[in-house]
DNA sequence: GTCTATATTCTGATAGAC
DNA sequence: GTCTATCAGAATATAGAC
């Protein structure tokens, strides 16, 4: 008889060094994070970074890309209904984005970085889970720009403008608390807000009847 | 007769080195750029970036202050009209920011990162430009809710929103330009666009009657 | 697979000749 | 002021015993 295999609570030593340096990458970035740190707070040994992963770049591009397509793929369940309104699904995308930031504050500045080193490869996964849904929401907006519920606009402006109310204050978190003078809590408070604010300024940009 | 200097064109050895500098910090980040890689751009030796600037830490910080300190000196000079609209200081800022990321796309990654590195010392200038004109923006803010043309809302919407539209497009130019298939003609051509959209777009937030 | 010990590379910084 | 050579330390990566 086989030796079993566990493969729904992998608890084996490289998916324990996956997850710290899921973690400590996510929270930190890449440079300021050093193997022997992935390797205290996985309890394992340095040396077995190396025997399971090759390099820290390696480990960071794995880790990053299950990140980025984790986030994805909750993403395209969110956004599964195609019988939503386009403001329900700017909501949910909202919430969603938000949720995942609180959680992973460095996912955006590690995806701007890789869009700026030309690594957008990254996004070309072969199997995108999140192609369908944007279809879908490309082909929902320009129905609604022909049916008159949409000032026509140009998908640029849509994109920077859904993106950026979500993404910005997380990218300029630090400064935003030292600036305005407010706490970690009031933040996120503040964050939680924008869930349902953001629909609504996009929906008044946006001139809806 | 004393050796005449040239305080107008500078072509030093200090001056390569911060220029080659400014550059990739600009582009890369302070933990990216190596201290070789400074001396290989601006041909001179490894040996006199310390002789210059004793440190890499130094010369990150000149280099950024001095970014930042042009950027913030226009910036003032745009909103130094105190009788101006709060609407018109919002499109005149549009202008500036997206005229100076037009000519230098690669700032706004840099401060992102500069924030990010806990290196926001760097925006704490003595003599910051700025200040005059983002209090006098504040107190203009807050006189327009009392007068109720302003629907009250938190500041850490209004600073995320603002910088948000302005500043999202050129971090996430080049997936813009691959996702939409558009040409950097193109991409141009929208931020211009933007100079007149994003007041008009703050304005509908912001309930203006 | 896992560990210890160590090799190797990278990087900021400096000493000292010219 | 500028260069060559080199140090000191940190960090990544690997060899080899178990």
């Amino acid at each position: 008889m086989a030796k079993p295999t566990n493969k729904i609570i992998d608890s084996s030593t490289e998916e324990k060094i996956k997850e710290a340096a899921k973690k400590l990458f996510t929270q930190k970035g890449f440079n300021a994070v050093k193997t022997r740190e992935i390797a205290a707070a996985s309890g394992i040994n340095l040396a077995l970074l190396n025997y399971y992963f090759r390099s820290k770049q390696k480990l960071f591009e794995i880790v990053m890309a299950e990140n980025l397509f984790a986030f994805k793929n909750g993403m395209s369940n969110v956004l599964n209904d195609d019988h939503d309104d386009i403001f329900v699904k700017i909501e949910k995308m909202a919430s969603y984005y938000i949720d995942t930031l609180k959680v992973n504050p460095n996912l955006a500045l590690f995806v701007v970085n890789a869009i700026h080193d030309n690594q957008h490869d990254i996004f070309d996964d072969k199997l995108d889970p999140l192609q369908k849904s944007r279809n879908n929401f490309a082909k929902q907006f320009m129905k609604s720009i022909e049916e008159g519920k949409i000032t026509p606009i140009n998908p640029i402006h849509i994109l920077s403008n859904i993106i950026g109310l979500i993404v910005m204050p997380f990218l300029a978190k630090p400064m935003m608390l030292k600036r305005l003078k407010i706490s970690d809590k009031e933040f996120t408070s503040a964050m939680e807000e924008r869930k349902k604010l953001i629909p609504i300024w996009i929906k008044a940009m946006l001139k809806i009847n």
